[in-house]
DNA sequence: GAGTAATATGTCGCAATGTCATATATGGAG
DNA sequence: CTCCATATATGACATTGCGACATATTACTC
């Protein structure tokens, strides 16, 4: 990692493009990240939860507890449509973000 | 911006690389970065100074104050040969990052 | 010579948040 | 029966970004 920092800042753009597709539960959420990005980035399950929680409170997903036999409850989280405009949001801002850091990091001749 | 605490973990990115060319004061890095990042990304002093120093105080960066008549005193900081090997480290780990949540948050097709 | 804006550096305090450690519960592997 | 992976949960602790404030110098205007 470059900094731990990183991570926190886009940890909701992670989460939201996550459970885009179809509902996640927080610990399939956890071990997606972690092997979508080879390892680079990681949670600690005791940030993600209370990021669900709070990423809940706002209404931005919306959580739904799925009981099965042979297994332990899970929480399942969706996108709520108020969510999908956060998504959408916060896509173009990671893009803007990224290219304002390689305009100042790069293209230094002056 | 996207969220506020992206900025912190690549600040000591952008004040590295700023300072890569040549030497530059405090108030001149951020100013910079706010220009050079169309307003995207911007600077709070109280972040600023105590990071600078914190750089100083690893090494990585080293300040001199510079004092001009008609000016009020300044303190230069350049990049040292450790700072140097730290800018490329980071270069390569932001590139490794972003790669890392393009994965995750594009190709959802799963 | 008073007022003020830009430059330039510095810091206090706290709300927000990540992390460590720990707890609970189930199923499969050895 | 122990250990590990799965799965969710939280109390206590440590960190830290940043709003707000303070200070100093120069340039400009009226």
């Amino acid at each position: 990692m470059l900094d731990r920092e990183l991570k926190k800042g886009s940890a909701e753009l992670l989460i939201l493009s996550l459970v885009e597709v179809r509902p996640r539960h927080g610990y399939e959420i956890s071990k997606l990240i972690e092997a979508r990005s080879d390892g680079v980035l990681k949670f600690n399950v005791a940030s993600l939860y209370p990021l669900l929680y709070r990423l809940e409170k706002r209404g931005w997903i919306l959580g739904r507890w799925v009981e099965k036999a042979g297994q332990r409850r899970r929480r399942y989280y969706r996108l709520t449509r108020e969510g999908r405009k956060v998504l959408a949001a916060q896509r173009s801002g990671w893009e803007e973000f990224v290219a304002a850091i390689n305009r100042i990091t790069r293209a230094e001749s002056a």
